[in-house]
DNA sequence: TTTACTGTTAGGAC
DNA sequence: TGTCCTAACAGTAA
């Protein structure tokens, strides 16, 4: 379910599982949705190696060690695994990069939401999609420039790319539940303490989250991700949890503690 | 059988 | 021009 730690923990398992090994083939299954790199820049990079990888907000990227780079978005349901040679493929594999020795790299995704494409710079095409700062790397004063003079619900302008990359539905409500705040309440309306508290809980709940390779069930109790159900008690307080649309997506929050402004 | 869902983006309203 | 909102995309699971 990836936001930005899911993003991360693939990216991990690209760079622990993929990195230095020579391209040898590249299998495509079910791709008519996708802008996939053409027959003739595959075969370029056949014989190559991945040498890097990099991630900005929700984007990964892996680096061939002379050529173009790879963009992959993980989309709504998106994965990748790194399997050895003979192992059972799971369903929806949309590409699968072989390489010497036996090793893939496969990418699946079941929603077909997911993208992947060739790049040339990965920070020339940040720059081209409009991203926001990446949310793990953003500083105090930048994210109060991004988010605190949004006249939308702060919710709306956390999950905005183009604000700040990286934060979706599941981590915004965690900030907003951890800080209080009410998802609808204008972000221009929020002090610049409690916007500077958003940032850090923001930051908290990321590397929480990607320190356990984006393991839901090895975070804490109290936190919103595992009481995500109308009716629930608050695991912070004696309030109950409910559920409403913002921006046109699904939010939970306190109804005790968290505010408006 | 119906409904909801983690993300992105085009199109329209203001 | 900018900002915000909605709908649509596909497949699965409850």
């Amino acid at each position: 379910m990836p936001e930005l730690p899911e993003a991360e923990a693939a990216r991990k398992r690209i760079a622990d599982g993929a990195l230095n090994r020579t391209i040898e083939d590249f299998r495509l299954g079910e791709v008519s949705h996708m802008d996939l790199p053409s027959e003739s820049e595959r075969q370029r990079l056949i014989g190559t190696q991945f040498t890097r990888t990099h991630r900005h907000g929700k984007y990964i990227f892996v680096g061939s060690k002379s050529g173009p780079w790879l963009h992959i978005h993980l989309g709504m349901s998106g994965s990748v695994r790194v399997l050895e040679e003979g192992a059972d493929l799971p369903d929806y594999v949309r590409l699968s990069v072989l390489f010497e020795g036996g090793r893939g790299l496969h990418f699946r995704d079941p929603r077909k939401f997911g993208r992947i494409a060739r790049v040339e710079d990965a920070e020339d095409f940040v720059a081209e999609k409009g991203l926001g700062p990446d949310a793990l790397r953003i500083g105090d004063n930048a994210f109060a420039e991004a988010i605190g003079r949004t006249k939308g619900a702060v919710k709306s302008a956390l999950l905005s790319q183009k604000k700040l990359a990286g934060v979706g539905n599941l981590w915004a409500d965690e900030a907003l539940f951890r800080t209080g705040i009410d998802p609808e309440t204008r972000a221009c309306d929020l002090s610049a303490e409690r916007i500077g508290k958003l940032h850090g809980a923001v930051q908290d709940i990321l590397k929480a989250v990607v320190e356990t390779d984006a393991t839901y069930s090895k975070l804490p109790g109290d936190w919103l991700i595992h009481n995500r159900e109308a009716g629930r008690d608050c695991p912070r307080c004696s309030g109950t949890i409910a559920k409403k649309t913002v921006g046109g997506r699904t939010s939970y929050h306190c109804l005790t503690h968290q505010e408006a402004a």
